[in-house]
DNA sequence: AATCAAAGTGAGAATCGTTGTCAACTCGGC
DNA sequence: GCCGAGTTGACAACGATTCTCACTTTGATT
């Protein structure tokens, strides 16, 4: 038997559509939502249905491949993300992102939970403001 | 003159609506959507306009009365909260709430933030985990 | 290279939360 | 009692996201 095994591996194939999406995520660095994307691939002459564009999001943020925002009136939001765990700040207005790196929260909201009795702990945390260029 | 300057105070009317949101919001201490309590309303024989709730939450959220959550699909959910900023550590799987504050994480996003020169920095912090009864 | 099943895709319909529209209504004064 | 601004509700309109389903690709097999 090839893969009897079933579980959590489901094949992902590399096809074109995927590629561009990808390609596409690694051509800027800030947070863009999935129809921005679509957009962008448009005008590059990839075209890319959008329910597709969504999928591979998708895809790609359960394999921890992308970073999903939520902004303020509930649209998400992707980037490509290094590794690490991180927080953004974010300028509420032209969406210019920084990766800032706070290990005193980490450690506090361990503490917090543990002392809670909660298990298992994650967090998100976002800081949002008006950037230099846009106060 | 009784209010010639205007600027952010729009008079507000104490309706029966706006009465039975604000009670049904007292009824419970986890946060609800907007759909949620205009149904909860329903069943007790309020009769509200499911855009009224939308409004008079929107309203109480713009003045602070509420907080207003996203979950991880994009529904917006409320709470009436404690005047004091603070953050909640809520149970993955139960999703009992539990308030926290932070003071060290206020300091630290107010310098992470000025650090880049954003202003007007606000901040989102959510802790999640699975609590001792959901373990 | 021909074949096949499973995975993937696209166009458009369908959902669903939320906001806009607008005529009818209410509140608080005068 | 009357008036104007603030409110409301039913319903249309919206926008983001997901679903549907027939058609295409992919990768493995022969």
């Amino acid at each position: 038997m090839t893969s009897t095994e079933d579980g959590a591996t489901p094949p992902l194939r590399p096809t074109r559509q995927r590629r561009a999406v990808t390609e596409a995520l690694d051509s800027f660095s800030d947070f863009r939502s999935a129809q921005e994307i679509h957009e962008l691939l448009g005008r590059r002459g990839e075209t890319v249905g959008l329910a597709t564009v969504y999928r591979t999001l998708q895809r790609l943020a359960d394999t921890g491949d992308v970073d999903v925002l939520r902004t303020e009136d509930g649209e998400a939001i992707y980037r490509r993300c290094s590794e690490a765990h991180h927080h953004h700040l974010v300028c509420r207005s032209c969406g210019a992102t920084v990766e800032v790196e706070g290990p005193a929260v980490e450690r506090w909201t361990r503490a917090i939970a543990a002392e809670h009795g909660y298990a298992d702990v994650s967090h998100t945390l976002e800081i949002f403001g008006t950037c230099a260029r846009c106060g």
